[in-house]
RNA sequence: GGUUCGGUAGCUCAGUUGGAUAGAGCAACAGCCUUCUAAGCUGUGGGUCUUGGGUUCGAAUCCCAACCGAAUCACCA
């Protein structure tokens, strides 16, 4: 049983034999106990004074005296103010380190049957992933492995922005600058090369709008009118009829893209069940808003345009229909959501998407809701804050964001020399060497970005990111290699067995404490979505092995029984740093 | 102005259903490699938890107000 659900029954069955009261269950506080005191779980005397009517120290002595005698896990207690610290047997502690040591895969939940989509990525195919999109892949990653390991059957999808504008701007600038270039030939990477010309596309029209400036022209009325964007505006309409040449063109370039998003999407060691495009998804929604207009809920304009008022929730109104018939973002989302939940039954939906939508996801649910869908309370929009660089904001136009692929590169490099300069890897292939810089750099990357709160705007300094000492990935993947390594060597000895009983030293309870709390905090963060828990936890663990590892001796003891106990344990914190750090994506490492 | 979210050490961040003297890392300083991997460990210094009220045995945590910051309030997606 649980350390605080236990203590919590004795003290309930202690108050009530000593002071003859049934307290009530909020009235029976627990807490782990803190470090600076003596016991392992403090039971929080405070909120049953009214029951027994004595100061909190002799109600602390009264229930601590109880249940020491009535439970032999017992082994001690003392009383500080209002603090009862309970100290529990060694057995105890043993006999909670065997079943987490005879649990497989321990913190797996088993399967609940609920289905849960999870939408993450979500790029358009008009430029290269950036630092943005990396702190949504590793969240909705994270995320799904988090729901899975919950026990939860997890469907990921990528909903992919492949039509707009915004695509046409880089096949007319790729038709007018070149018309020749490919991957291939060039040599660039697929989304590099189309961003290339996005970019040359804005260089453009820029100059144009400049030109148009000074032949006296005002310079809204310029941003309008510069040739290149009407062209641009017109493959656009060619687009939406179907001309051929163009939709080939659209076909090829996206093509491109998508090699490069495949590459940079498997480097991260995320992908996806299953793949929309908008280009055969922005149609959805029109029969909704039919529906809507049917129940009163929306109301068309006199320019034939369809909206839903939303004052009423302190919201403004929104616009569903174009007065030309045409549907726009919320239309389409509705549409999906609708189809989603019919087609896979879903029991919850998450759109891990940037805070900047936070606006749209909430009318997102109203409007549902409206419709009359039971499940709009089942959408969650996993909403995640910027990350910010030293100099200040990202702006793409401004070329100031940090481009996935060269940030991946940076850091491999980065673990390269790092590597090198220890020294530590001679014997080691070259082969493994290479691979085990990559799951460095990537390590590094990932757990920097995700031990901190979604929600929160985040500061990437790209100089503390490839830090590799203190709170970081790879910190935890070199506690790891060090276990394994003890545990390699246990294993030539024939050393590896099962655990003997004997006594626990206080940081071995430490260790099984900590090893005890997993499955509650993987829960908790399924809960709140937030892998950052688990990051944070797995840091915890890491250095308390690393403490252990500087106060004992795990191989060299004489007594061979404590040696086989230790080695059983830090295998298991291996194990557990497997299992945390595979949510979040990070491979750990047998040796570096 | 409306909505949503932040504000904790010089910097980057933790902080559990409200609990004891608010914690890590980085940076600074002082130690520890003949012993299982020093990408490590130990110690020192560093705080008006933005401010002011309230709730109570007890508040970084909950409520109210103010201040500062971010996002958004598009016939873009």
């Amino acid at each position: 049983m649980n350390p605080e659900q236990l203590i919590a029954n004795l003290v309930q069955e202690a108050v009530l034999k000593v002071y003859g009261v049934e307290p009530s269950a909020n009235l029976l506080q627990t807490q782990a106990t803190r470090k600076e005191f003596e016991g392992d779980i403090t039971a929080v005397m405070f909120p049953l004074l009214k029951i027994s009517r004595k100061s909190p120290e002799q109600t602390g002595e009264d229930i601590g005296a109880f249940i020491k005698g009535s439970c032999e896990d017992v082994e001690n207690y003392n009383v500080v103010k209002g603090f009862l610290n309970i100290k529990l047997s060694d057995r105890y502690w043993l006999e909670t380190f065997k079943t987490i040591s005879s649990a497989d895969n321990w913190g797996q939940q088993p399967e609940t049957g609920k289905s849960v989509m999870v939408e993450f990525s979500s790029p358009n195919t008009n430029k290269p992933l950036h630092l943005g999109h990396i702190r949504n892949n590793l969240l909705g990653w994270s995320v799904a492995r988090l729901l899975e390991v919950n026990g939860h059957n997890v469907i990921r999808v990528n909903l992919v922005n492949d039509r707009g504008i915004h695509i046409c701007k880089s096949m007319l600038a790729w038709q007018k600058l070149s018309g020749k270039d490919t991957p291939q030939n060039t040599g660039i990477k697929g989304d590099h090369l189309v961003g290339k010309y996005y970019v040359a596309f804005n260089d453009m029209l820029k100059e144009q709008v400049d030109g148009l400036v000074k032949s006296g022209m005002d310079k809204e009325e310029a941003e309008k009118n510069a040739p290149v964007l009407k062209e641009a505006q017109q493959m656009l309409v060619k687009w939406e009829k179907g001309e051929k040449e163009v939709v080939e063109l659209w076909k090829t370039m996206n093509g491109w893209v998508y090699d490069g998003f495949d590459k940079t999407y498997k480097r991260m060691g995320v992908s996806f069940d299953k793949i929309y495009y908008e280009s055969n998804t922005y149609l959805l929604g029109k029969a909704l808003v039919q529906e809507g207009l049917g129940k009163g809920v929306f109301f068309t304009k006199d320019d034939g345009s369809v909206w839903c008022d939303l004052s009423s929730e302190g919201l403004d109104e929104k616009l569903l229909l174009r007065a030309d018939g045409t549907s726009v973002y919320m239309t389409q989302d509705l549409g999906t959501a609708h189809q989603r939940f019919s087609e896979y039954k879903l029991d919850e939906h998450i759109y891990v998407v940037g805070n900047e939508q936070n606006y749209h996801f909430q009318v997102l649910r109203l409007l549902l809701k409206k419709l009359g869908f039971e499940w709009s309370d089942n959408i969650y929009h996993l909403s995640y804050g910027m990350v910010e660089l030293p100099e200040g904001k990202m702006k793409s136009r401004e070329g100031t964001v940090v481009d996935a692929d060269d940030l991946i590169d940076n850091m491999v490099n980065t673990a390269r020399e790092t590597s090198l300069e220890l020294g530590k890897l001679d014997n080691m292939p070259v082969e493994e060497k290479e691979h085990l810089f990559e799951i460095l750099g990537l390590g590094a990357l990932k757990y920097f970005i995700i031990k901190v709160d979604p929600k929160k705007t985040m500061l990437f300094d790209p100089k503390e990111s490839i830090d590799f000492n203190g709170n970081t990935g790879p910190f935890i993947q070199y506690t790891h290699a060090r276990i394994r390594s003890i545990i390699r060597k246990a294993t030539e000895q024939g050393l590896m067995g099962r655990i003997t009983d004997s006594s626990l030293d206080p940081k071995e309870r430490e260790i099984i404490k900590l090893l005890n709390l997993f499955p509650e905090k993987i829960k908790e963060g399924g809960k709140e979505h937030s892998p950052a828990v688990v990051a944070n936890y797995a840091y915890e663990l890491a250095k308390e092995f690393n403490q252990y590892y500087h106060e004992v001796s795990i191989l060299r003891e004489e007594d061979s029984s404590i040696k086989l106990q230790r080695l059983v344990l830090i295998d298991k914190i291996s194990a557990v740093l497997r299992m945390a750090m595979g949510i979040l994506g990070i491979e750990l490492p047998e040796r570096m």
